[in-house]
DNA sequence: CAGTGGATCGTCT
DNA sequence: GACGATCCACTGG
């Protein structure tokens, strides 16, 4: 198991990045308590030209400054009042480009995971990004960390889907981005329990 | 099932 | 003062 490198993140085609993070996995590590799951499902966000980011038209806010640092940062913010929303920062500094992970695969931690959300097992712990955030323990509060720390980070096990198992879409709940709502940058695993939206 | 509306609050206008 | 890169419960058919 490998953390991923900061050269990963910081290439500049963010697509490819979100196609390559399926499979990989995201771990946390609050006091010393590992949790993980494995990535089936993300959303790239292209930074300055996309009418769906938070850095559309290069806007720049105190929520959003960190898009504009190199990649390999957390980009974490709240929604809707009570969702966290948990995102990678890609490319160099000052291109604003962020994929969203949209549902993981629990791996590691199910009891941690369980207790924090309080309830049984089953595939919505972990689909859709509010849920996945809780159950990991990421918060607005860890927007800004580096995916090289020791508590927060993306890792490489080895594993691997195959191009076949991976489909595209457009994003969900980007209606208010006129034509870029119609973007394929959503990628998931094909079948897998955890994605979000209607079994395809 | 599909469709609808409430929760809940930080952020930006 | 309005509004979400969401989720879930509740409705009616």
């Amino acid at each position: 198991m490998k953390k991923l490198s900061l050269e990963f993140y910081q290439r500049d085609d963010v697509i490819k990045i979100a196609k390559e993070l399926l499979g990989k996995l995201l771990v946390t590590k609050w006091d010393g308590i590992t949790t993980s799951g494995r990535i089936v499902e993300v959303e790239a966000y292209n930074g300055a030209i996309d009418k769906a980011s938070h850095a559309f038209g290069s806007r720049r806010t105190a929520r959003n400054e960190i898009m504009y640092a190199k990649g390999g940062f957390a980009y974490v913010y709240l929604c809707y009042g009570i969702h966290h929303l948990f995102n990678v920062v890609t490319n160099s500094e000052d291109i604003p480009h962020a994929i969203l992970i949209r549902a993981v695969e629990p791996v590691k931690g199910m009891e941690t995971m369980l207790q924090r959300v309080k309830k049984n097992f089953d595939h919505t712990l972990t689909r859709g990004p509010g849920n996945l955030s809780r159950a990991l323990g990421i918060s607005t509060r860890h927007s800004g960390y580096s995916l090289k720390s020791q508590e927060l980070f993306i890792a490489d096990d080895g594993f691997a889907y195959t191009k076949k198992e991976i489909a595209a879409s457009p994003r969900i709940g980007v209606d208010y981005a006129g034509e870029d709502a119609l973007l394929p940058y959503r990628f998931y695993i094909k079948g897998n329990p955890f994605v979000s939206g209607k079994p395809r």
